[in-house]
DNA sequence: CAAATGCTATGAGGCAGATCATGGCGCCTG
DNA sequence: CAGGCGCCATGATCTGCCTCATAGCATTTG
């Protein structure tokens, strides 16, 4: 809804870890020139399946959650969005995905053809999506080694850890998660029943590995069990 | 084992196919100056898990397997790699993946630096790259939807259909597949045991849809039906 | 504050697909 | 051509997770 000129990139509080990233101060000004303020409230939608690709957009608060729907409504949840996430980057013509905010979003939007005539002055940027095009992939095999292979307790385990290390990366303490989506959208994440998603957590608990103050609140008492559980084969990323 | 200094490029038959295409005659011969020709027969290892991430791939004939593996031995296969297909899209520092022949394959080798060092000269081969980074991200969250949420005779038609399209889009006849793999390699592809696969591929033959001449030679006698049954949502791609 | 609504938890029972086991067939090798 | 080996097929049994059902609790709403 809310759609206005978005004040300028200079303050933004994830620009580092964003696209932005890669720009300097005067470069950051051509994409500021370029982008506009987007924000959706709990479980709106943002893009959905089949709409045209016409916008790349770049988290700055709130989470998003990206699925793909079969035609008898069964939902794989491909991914969740943090502040600093770009969203938008596996696209034809049209969007092959929906993407909805879990809470109160905001985001900048780029109109697709305006950030690609940019590429050709700031090819760095093109880059820099490059990178970031080939982290995904990589997580994307991560999983499906996840969806293919793990077990319930290996894939909420992972999940958690997964979590345990977004938050470390951004300097945060991993060992207190607050997780914005819900037991279903973690269970069709994880291709699970919501369920077996609850029951799993719970024997994490009762085995001591973590607690649950309330039901987004998790605490990772015993980080190691964890990643003993996960069956993390013990290489590289 | 076997690399030779290539010959030109220019003969080469998958070269539309591959992200060679991307370049002008004169171009290409930057492209082979800087190319190499590796071999390897059935069952060789072409990169595993964990070397350094210093070469990139071409495949001009053959077939090749990509997966991962857990600590225990379990094994998830994210994909099978055809003439004109790229290897070493998704890198860190070390490849995330390993790559075994599954008959005898030829490819062209890049060093990973000197090809990113032509991008600067030829930026629409980087562009080119990075849009076959965005189809196999899309082709990932496709598979992950299969992995995640579908059954196992869904789960098999979609793969039997993939290899369908796959032949089609090269403008051959799709009823007539010739599957370089295994079963087992079918299996981990798709989340399924072997056995699993096997009496699938057979249920299928008792209802009509697929003939079995020989294991690896299968005619679709009924498309309709086996999109029927892989539930795909009748959607875009 | 009562009622409705959404999310989570938890037990009982069933089933899809894994696992185990056996056998057949084609192909290589000596 | 016998023996061995790899791949595939297929039956019997088992089990991990799904499904169905119920209930608790927090938040919202009139």
């Amino acid at each position: 809804m809310l759609e206005s000129r978005y004040s300028p990139c200079a303050a933004c509080e994830v620009r580092d870890r964003a696209i932005c990233g890669a720009l300097k101060p005067h470069e950051l000004e051509r994409l500021n020139a370029i982008v506009t303020e987007v924000r959706r409230s709990r479980g709106q939608v943002l893009i959905s399946q089949e709409d045209p690709a016409d916008s790349v957009f770049v988290v700055t608060s709130g989470h998003i959650r990206i699925s793909r729907l079969l035609a008898d409504g069964r939902r794989q949840v491909t991914g969740f969005l943090y502040p600093g996430d770009f969203l938008g980057m596996a696209y034809g013509l049209e969007y092959a995905y929906t993407a909805e905010a879990i809470d109160n979003v905001v985001l900048c939007r780029f109109h697709r053809e305006k950030l690609e005539a940019l590429f050709r002055e700031l090819p760095h940027l093109e880059m820099r999506l490059f990178e970031i095009a080939s982290n995904e992939l990589i997580a994307a095999q991560n999983q499906m080694v996840v969806l293919g292979q793990k077990t319930a307790t290996e894939k909420v385990s992972s999940f958690l850890l997964q979590n345990v290390q977004r938050r470390e990366n951004k300097g945060q303490d991993g060992s207190e998660l607050h997780l914005p989506m819900g037991r279903v959208d973690i269970a069709d994440y994880l291709g699970l029943s919501g369920e077996t998603v609850s029951r799993v957590l719970h024997d994490l608990v009762a085995k001591g590995v973590i607690e649950i103050p309330s039901a987004p609140h998790i605490i990772v008492k015993e980080r190691e069990r964890l990643e003993q559980l996960a069956e993390e084969d013990r290489d590289s990323w």
